[in-house]
DNA sequence: GTGATACTTAGTCACATGACTAACCAAAGC
DNA sequence: GCTTTGGTTAGTCATGTGACTAAGTATCAC
């Protein structure tokens, strides 16, 4: 189990509920205070403020408190680590179909000439 | 809560976990028989089934039984969702600090002309 | 300095998750 | 046909997750 491998897990986590993606989708638009996040969702403000507690532990949100407000920003570098992972996975299968592909081109050439022309 | 945002749940949660995850590493470079899927993680068998039907409830996975044999495939269809939610993000946080970066501008502008230059 | 505001902490609770063993079924292999 | 092989089901259990209320702290506004 890599270090790699765990930033994955919380941030894949972090990003399988609705209300912590809503607060994500905000943040993607600009910073704001812990209440602005927490006002849209169907929850009380401790229930919300868990959530952020998720999205920080993940990385995927930073923040700072200045006098009473805490305010919220996203940060992106997090959610690059999930994009490698899909496109290393992309990766392997059409690499995978485009060798299928050839084979069955093979097995096409080979039809043609009725066997294998080497 | 819409359709949309209960299959994206199930998906990130789904990835949430590094065993699904090597299994969807293994299903990418070609087919593979539950047992094989199973046989290199550190749990018993019915708990690696219990984790590839996950898998497929989110629709990562696909799998086929013939005789006695299941055979499992991966689903990149499920997989596409996730980029897109994740591009969808980037192009709104980019866009922000594209117009903040215009902003930043106007104002060195205006600091070089001593003044708004309308 | 008193009250409202913006969080924060603590404590509780129901339910989901993920692991196990044991037992079972059905197709192959001999 | 009996055994092995590959998968499946059932039932149990510990732990994790996500919600709540209640109460506390630290600013800010007057």
């Amino acid at each position: 189990m890599t270090n790699q491998s765990i930033e994955l897990d919380r941030v894949f986590r972090a990003l399988a509920d609705p209300a912590r993606r809503a607060m994500v989708e905000r943040l993607s638009r600009g910073p704001a205070p812990v209440s602005e996040l927490a006002r849209p969702l169907p929850m009380s403000l401790p229930s919300a403020m868990q959530h952020l507690a998720v999205l920080e532990a993940a990385g995927l949100v930073r923040s700072e408190k200045v006098g009473r407000v805490r305010t919220c920003a996203i940060a992106p570098e997090a959610l690059s680590q999930v994009e490698q992972w899909i496109n290393a996975r992309r990766i392997e299968w059409e690499r995978r179909l485009d060798r299928l592909g050839d084979y069955l081109q093979t097995l096409d050439s080979e039809g043609e000439s009725n066997g294998p022309r080497d």
